[in-house]
Order: structure tokens, then sequence, then C-alpha cells
DNA sequence: TAAACTTACGTTGTGCGTAAAAATC
DNA sequence: GATTTTTACGCACAACGTAAGTTTA
């Protein structure tokens, strides 16, 4: 029996699906189904009442949550403990989250921040805003990120993250040079570039289509690029028109590198609706003030994944 | 990181030794060493100072066993919690056992006790007698095996472990079958078959010969057999002569099979010095139960081993 | 030299991802 | 029919045992 097991558990427990928790723990769907399942077949029991919308705890399962849960905290304590006797530059970050923006949010911008930062071990545990609210102030947790309500507390801090624009750009000397203006009917059937499913930006462009009556699925998408760098070159070459987070093309469209066109009556604003929260008048350092700022100012993620030298996996449809 | 680890970890700190624990544990000690190896690579820190005699705890080592302790005992709790809710027939018993029980006898006896019912999961915890002491009377242990010392305490109850008697046995119809006595001196020099050196009897048996001067290892052993029906099967091949307890060879002394001879002047009464302590009143049930009746009737060690078809792993040297 | 731990290596088993299938609404 | 979990399978890595090597008193 594993600890990272007790871990797979708790997420599945809180996200409510094992789908979401793979997602969550960068693992596949069936790694979790598999782990579950030894679980299962070792203590003889059912953990989860299986259910086509999502799953439950049965009543084992309640109880193996509860005693994870202690485990889980103590370990984490040891360490951190330990950690600081072998003076190891590993720090152990707890982030807490609410849903949303533990599905969306959180899954990819901790994974980029590992890659940048080796060093930090970083424990995700998700529920509802409150619990998460009440975990920050009985120190269990470091930091917080909940769907944003500007509530106040004197205690907690409460940082919005930062807006960012999308942009749709198009290759420069072509048919789109004099291009100044399209409508969302016409882009529907143009070539399109996406990112994969289970990024941000599509949750997040495919969201708000929704809420202007499309759908991200009936555009005309000729490819999927799962890193910014390649989707710039591939509209360079004339592949088809993209949505990108504006901080990504800043340089190519001062260079004019790459062409923008403005979405008519559209504003592509884009807001996570999420905020960072932390203790008030607590004094982050290390790693935790770095993740931290990072996750404060979010187009940091984008140029975060655009440095990383991704391993250009596209996919033709 | 594995909950198998912190029983390891436990073990070690407990006996101060990789190889007494590997022994407890039905390990190797290479498998052991791997496993505190990995430990300290991944928490970059070394956690057992190793001397040529025995290990000692570090001081990250402490803190690792000290949160190691908690978390187990949470562990074995939620594993009963859940066993009770599955329905199961797994019991968890928790032995304790003082250093000299717990290195030579206990090991053998549970896993022959397991080999016979394999829903007892038991765990054991090594530790001074005091100690164990202590946790029966908190609670947390089940049964404990200690040095006796037949001190009394009203809240506990104490049995002492039944002595048995060995016997130096030799093929009938032989030149051994007119012998009735042979000197020690004698002995060490015929051709002699033993159990492995892992055995409780020739543990028991070199102790003996310790005391009266002589080593099992200047013996001329000329067979080491890992179970007791292959012994007999070799003394009746005329192979050499073995010491065998009672119980063990009964019927095939009774049917003549085999013959028996004494030792000049010396009294082969086997004695543990050990007491197998309960709390006073409480009923034990189910395989708890038996796993006390077990542990105060030892012969059915000898009995139990006896009957499982074991593997004939024998050795020649 | 004896007792203890470590290293080396071959074998076995567990855990993961991919892909396809089954179940549930 | 779409979403979610399960099954099947191949591959890679981890854990064990055996055997040989090293350390230390």
């Amino acid at each position: 029996m594993n600890i990272e097991q007790f871990e797979i558990f708790r997420t599945i427990a809180q996200v409510k699906s094992f789908t979401r928790a793979a997602k969550i723990l960068n693992f596949t769907q069936p790694a979790i189904s598999s782990q579950i399942k030894s679980l299962e077949q070792y203590y003889n029991v059912e953990l989860f009442e299986r259910g086509s919308s999502g799953v439950k705890l049965t009543e084992a399962g309640k109880k193996f949550y509860e005693y994870g849960e202690k485990i889980l905290a103590l370990f984490q304590e040891m360490e951190s403990e330990i950690a600081k006797i072998s003076g190891s530059t590993k720090e152990f970050i707890r982030v807490g989250a609410s849903n949303s923006p533990g599905n969306y949010f959180l899954p990819q911008t901790i994974k980029f921040f590992k890659e940048k930062h080796p060093n930090a071990y970083i424990r995700v545990n998700i529920g509802h805003s409150f619990e998460i609210i009440e975990a920050l102030k009985e120190r269990t947790l470091d930091i917080g990120v909940v769907e944003g309500d500007m509530s106040n507390s004197s205690d907690l801090e409460r940082h919005k993250v930062s807006s960012n624009k999308l942009v749709l750009i198009a290759p420069p000397n072509s048919k789109w040079s004099k291009v100044k203006n399209i409508t969302v009917e016409q882009l529907m059937s143009e070539p399109f570039i996406t990112r994969e499913e289970e990024s941000t930006l599509r949750y997040l462009f495919n969201s708000y289509l929704k809420t202007i009556g499309y759908k991200l699925d009936d555009m005309n998408i000729v490819m999927e690029i799962t890193n910014w760098e390649a989707i710039k070159e591939a509209v360079m070459r004339n592949v088809g028109l993209a949505i990108i987070p504006y901080p990504v093309v800043e340089r190519e469209l001062k260079e004019g590198k790459l062409h923008e066109i403005n979405l008519e009556g559209e504003n592509l604003q884009l807001s996570w609706d999420v905020e960072v929260v932390i203790r008030s008048g607590e004094i982050l350092t290390g790693l935790k003030k770095e993740l931290f700022e990072f996750l404060i100012s979010p187009h940091t993620i984008w140029k975060a994944e655009a440095e990383l030298v991704a391993k250009n996996k596209m996919r033709f449809i």
C-alpha cells in the first residue's frame, strides 16, 4: 500500500470523478482506475459507487477518506521536517483549490511551475471554497485558489488573477493582410488551429463561444498543437487562423511577423474569475513566494509554456 | 513512498540491525538495505548510522521513526475499520515481542501460523519488555511475547511457553540399534544432520552446546535440511544422527522406525524462557484466540512445520 | 576472522500509457 | 450518442533473491 494511493483516492473523492482526478494528478484515467481497483481488491470492498455522472464514496470509502486525510497530513508534515534536517532545497507547498480552478487553471500551471522549479513539491487539495478558506486559516494550506467573489476577510489577502486579452492571428502577406475585421460566423468556417482539448485556453475559449451560441467543435479545426511556438509557426505557414493570448504573440505582432484580426463586436478579454488567497501579513519566502507570484500573473503561464522547448506534439485531423 | 517501508524502517530501528530486521520480516538482508537506501536517497539524508555492530538512528531517522509510528498506528486502525465494514474474514492481530523471542521464536512461528490461517494479518512490533507491557495495557497490542520473569501484575495474564524435550535419533537396524548412550564428545564426530541456520531449533541447540563448552559448527554436519520430515527420512536412510523435538518423532519412535539414544549426563529439556502475555479477563476470539493458543503450546510449531508439505530444500555440504 | 552492510545482476511483478470496449444516462 | 469507467496489452521500471564484495572491530 502506497502513500500516493491515498493522494489519488483523496483527489477522486474531492472532485467526484476518476477522469478529473486523472487530469489534476497528471495521470491517464485508466491508471487511476487501476489504482482504485487494486485498493478495492486488496480490501475486498467497494470504495466508490460508480455513476455515469461521477462517483460517490461508499461507507468504506468514507472511512478510508477520513483516515487518509490524517495520514496524508502527518506524512506531509514529516516530509517538511525531514527536509529541514536534510538541509534539502526541496520545498513542500500545500495548495488548496476549489473545483473549477482546480480543474482548469491549476493542473497545467503547476506542471509548468514544477518544470521550472524541480525543487518544488506541490500538493494540491481540492474542495469547496469555504473549505479552502478554512484550511488556510487553520494553516494546513499555504496558498488557496478559489472562484473570485471578492468577499473580504481581515485575516486573508485575496488577489484577483489578472485578465488577459486573446487575439485572433493570421499570417501576414496573404489574403488576410488587408483584413481588419471578421465576424464570428465567418471565423467558424475558416481553417483553424487550436490547443489540445485539455488546455486552459481551449476550455476558456470554448466557454466563451458557448455564451454567444457557438461550439468550438463546429469550427473547421485543421490541427491541434500542444505548444504556442508551434502554433505561431503553423499560422505563419498559412495553415490556418488561431486564437492566442496576447503576451505570447506580442513580439511577433510588433515585428509584423503575424497579423491581428478583430472579431467584430466581440471582446475577447479573457478572465478567469479566480482569486489567489493567502493569510494576511504572512511573508511568503522562497518557492512559495515564487509560486504565489506566478499564480497571480497568469500571462506567465503562456510565457512559461512557450519557453519550454516543447516536444512539438502535433496531430493532423 | 510505501507504507511497508515504514514497517521495515520501524523494525530496523527497534532491533537496531538490518540483518535481524530482515529475518523478522522474512526478507533477505540486501532487500532491506535497498529499501532504506532508496528512502535515504529520496530524502537526501542518512536515516541510520551504520556501525559494525548494528545501526543507530540519526536525527532525521528519529523524526522519521516518530512520524512513522503515528502513521502506522493510523493505518492499522484504518485497516481494521475497513475490514469490519467489508465483512472481511481478515483479522488484524498486533503482536509485540521483546528482542530475543522476536528474533528466534516469533518469525517462524508466525510464518507457520499464517500459512495455516491466510486470513491472519499479523504485525509484529519489537521493543523492550517494559514497552511491550505498556503497549498491552494501552491496548495498542493484542498479544505480547517477552522473556519470562514471571513477575505478577493484576491486569495482565502471563503464560509460560511450555518446554519440550529434544531427542537424539538414529536409524534402527544399524550399528546404533544396540547403543543406548553416547557422550557429547562422541556425538561431535558422528555424521550429523541439522536444520538450517535460521531455525529456532538450531539456535536453541547451539545455545545449549555453548553452555557445555561445544559449538555446533565443530560438529560433523553432513547435511542441512529445512524440514523435519526430510530429516527423519535422512536419518532412516543412515545419513547421520539428528536432534529433533520429541513431538515430531513420537510416532516413529513408538513404531520402531527410529531409535532414540541418550546423551550421557545431559538433559535436553528445551526451554524458551518465553512468556505470552495478554490482558487479564480479556476474552480472545477468532484468530487472536487461535494464535494465542498456538503460541503457548509450541510443540504445535514442530507439528505445523511437519504438516506443511515442505519443498524439501536440502543442501549437501 | 567474523559479522554486518553494500554492490551487482538476473528475474519477476507492478504501474503506466495507448487503444478499444462496455456501461450508464 | 456522449460521457465515464473498464479491459487488454505492451513496455519500462522497481523490488526481490542470490552471490560476491567491502568494511570494521
